[in-house]
DNA sequence: AAACCGGGGAC
DNA sequence: GTCCCAGGTTT
């Protein structure tokens, strides 16, 4: 049988790395709101785990905390999830980022409730809308005590550094993954994917790893080298470019002039005034009126920097895009960060 | 394989 | 301010 290429000779046998971090979780576990303490037999409800792994994808901690308090308080279920309305699950997403997460989320939660709850292996949860790898992975080990390698970024760095494998990311992902597959024990998969996630925030840090304290201080290969701090190695990234555009905000009496973009794309279903110029769009404004100039609003997106010139305006003619809402009652949270900004700018220096 | 998706924390 | 971080889907 052919076999893959065989890993460098260690200083230590990787079936001891999980009951060393085991014994560390167990008493430096991270308290989160969507977390059974380590030990306690109490079941761990799927619907819960997938809510905030699908929260947690991109983002940190800190972030995701208040969302996922909101979204449980107010959709308990999974069921009652996929019967809320589309929009009131937007505006409960709106600030997250990537929109895509909250689109998939809701259509996988309408797949979940119609088969009947959350499939219980790695291949079903990975077939269903906005679960891929990491996903699939982390509910299977967390919720139902499966034996699968979770990998994210924190996993990738701490396996980089224990094994002091030096090839640059993305490249050495499909490496990583395969010696982190080593170290998974058939014993609390789930508790040691959220100890190998909480090593990575918490002691393995990006920039100043507190390896004095670390669990693993000993087998680190990295550590003994001296390039802890160094790894895991990644390719320099392209320079983000700049767009420019800009954001009409309108009012007619007592309404302000909104917009749902489209489904799919940029901010995609997301709530918003109508912009042009920076997103593929080259419209004029959204209704006539006499504009001010009422300053820029600037905004980094993933893979660019963006200047909108925020325009304020009373409405002298109906509107060409968009609807009209009252401006009373207007909640300014349920749109994005960028929007939010510009509604921030307006406010101050509109008419 | 590469491009497309936002926002927050560390420094 | 500037740098750095982090999965899934689509093409």
């Amino acid at each position: 049988m052919s076999r893959g290429p065989q890993p460098p000779s260690l200083d230590f046998a990787p079936d001891q790395i999980a009951p060393a971090l085991l014994g560390w979780y167990d008493r430096h576990a991270r308290m989160l709101p969507w977390r059974t303490p380590p030990g306690s037999n109490q079941r761990t409800d799927p619907y819960r785990v997938w809510l905030s792994e699908v929260m947690l994808q991109q983002t940190t901690v800190a972030a995701v905390a208040g969302y996922f308090h909101r979204f449980t308080a107010r959709w308990p279920t999974v069921e009652a999830l996929a019967a809320a309305p589309e929009a009131e699950v937007m505006a409960a997403w709106a600030g997250l980022g990537y929109y895509a997460r909250a689109r998939n989320l809701i259509a996988c939660a309408g797949a979940v409730a119609a088969r009947g709850g959350f499939p219980d292996t790695r291949d079903e949860l990975a077939s269903l809308p906005g679960i891929g790898p990491y996903t699939s992975a982390a509910i299977a080990a967390i919720a139902f005590d499966r034996a699968e390698t979770v990998v994210d970024g924190n996993v990738e760095r701490v396996t980089a550094r224990l094994f002091a494998v030096e090839t640059p990311l993305p490249a050495a992902k499909p490496e990583l993954t395969r010696l982190a597959g080593l170290l998974t024990p058939q014993h609390r998969p789930g508790d040691f994917a959220q100890a190998m996630m909480d090593l990575g925030a918490t002691i393995c840090t990006p920039r100043s790893p507190a390896c004095g304290i670390c669990p693993l201080l000993g087998p680190c290969r990295a550590r003994a080298m001296g390039i802890a701090t160094e790894l895991p190695r990644k390719l320099p990234k392209a320079a983000k470019p700049q767009r420019l555009g800009r954001v009409w905000i309108a009012r007619n009496g007592p309404e302000l002039l909104v917009e749902t973009r489209p489904a799919r794309g940029l901010l995609g279903g997301t709530l918003g005034f109508p912009t042009a110029g920076w997103d593929g769009t080259d419209a004029g404004p959204p209704v006539a009126a006499d504009w001010s100039d009422v300053g820029l609003v600037r905004h980094v997106f993933t893979h660019f920097a963006l200047d909108l010139t925020v325009l304020t305006g009373i409405a002298t003619g109906p509107a060409r895009r968009g609807h009209w809402t009252p401006e009373a009652g207007f909640d300014g949270t349920a749109m994005p960060g960028l929007m939010r900004k510009a509604w921030a700018l307006a406010r101050e220096g509109g008419p």
